[in-house]
DNA sequence: TAAAATAGTGTCACAAACTGACATTTTCAA
DNA sequence: TTGAAAATGTCAGTTTGTGACACTATTTTA
């Protein structure tokens, strides 16, 4: 086992235990059996161990959306397909997300940290977009389907009924419902 | 002046020559002809002396949906007159405004506590919303909003030309145009 | 296989962000 | 004026994060 993944261990470990506030680099580094300067060299600062910078989300949502290129779609639409197309990666790991969101939410400098990773995954999906709308609405195309994903993702690790794709749908289709067409 | 306003100003004059870095809170209390220690008296961490924690932009907005409650609108609509309605409120500011968003874009500290203020005001307009809406219905019309009014935003600061409100209309317009209805 | 490049780690010293405890000053109303 | 309350200063200490250099393991190449 590297390094890395024993701090990253540790580190979860020692969240979920004992807060992550109340956690010290030092502590995660000596149970991971490493030494503190070790743990910086992995991470940048200490809310890093938490996140993987690899926006394998963003690019699986951009993947579809690509190969999608030539269907005539409505572009909301098309970019939440994209999210329901990577609904399956979660399946399995329902538990263990809701164990992350959980420290997640306990503090606020890994909020801060989870939204600006949000912009990152909408930076992909806008890039992926444009290539066949215009670049205002490839954003804010961008822009609503990642909050449509939120809801649904919040919903789905709450809930041992639905999976996350059907989630995606039934926000999306409340989207139609209450916003869509004129007053 | 008091000395919260003196490490504002401090503060902002240090971060736009040296950057938000390079600058130590050191620096800003000697400027601001004070302690280390009143600094973190007055604001929480170093970021948070450029943000404001009142959130009025969060209360224009709600007073305003909550004013409305009688009158038969789309959530969404009526989220984002919110918005236009306080858009007064910023037209004199637009320098200032410009010079303090560049400072936030220099450094990714800065862009994650400016995205959690956004989940507050999130908070707010999802609350006055529902007491008309769905709390669903309510909670997706105000991260939409939120999301037109960012947009708006940003073309507001980079332009002499429009004011803010016309550039929010202008972009509830493109998505009217572009997402709405059966494909 | 031996030597040499390279990646990962340890050690140390230190800067900067932040906190708790207690002393001192300022303010302002009775 | 005085006396309580609020703001500020002082100081010692913890935690995060970085630079510099030495050492060790792993891999590459002659």
């Amino acid at each position: 086992m590297k390094s890395k993944e024993k701090l990253q261990a540790a580190a979860t470990k020692l969240f979920m235990e004992k807060g992550y506030e109340h956690t010290t680099v030092q502590e995660i580094a000596s149970l991971a059996g490493v030494t503190e300067r070790t743990f910086f060299r992995q991470f940048k600062d200490k809310s890093d161990v938490l996140f993987d910078t690899n926006n394998e989300l963003g690019q699986g949502v951009s993947a579809f959306i690509t190969d999608k290129f030539e269907v005539e779609q409505k572009p909301l639409k098309l970019a939440v397909e994209g999210f329901v197309s990577i609904s399956e990666f979660f399946e399995g790991s329902r538990e263990r997300v809701l164990a992350r969101n959980q420290i997640i939410q306990s503090n606020p400098d890994l909020q801060e940290r989870e939204l600006l990773k949000g912009q990152v995954l909408i930076a992909s999906v806008t890039n992926s977009l444009s290539a066949k709308y215009d670049s205002d609405v490839s954003e804010l195309a961008a822009r609503f389907a990642v909050e449509i994903f939120h809801m649904a993702f919040i919903k789905w690790i709450n809930s041992t009924e639905k999976g996350l794709a059907e989630h995606l749908l039934t926000v999306y289709e409340l989207y139609e419902n209450s916003f869509c067409c004129v007053d």
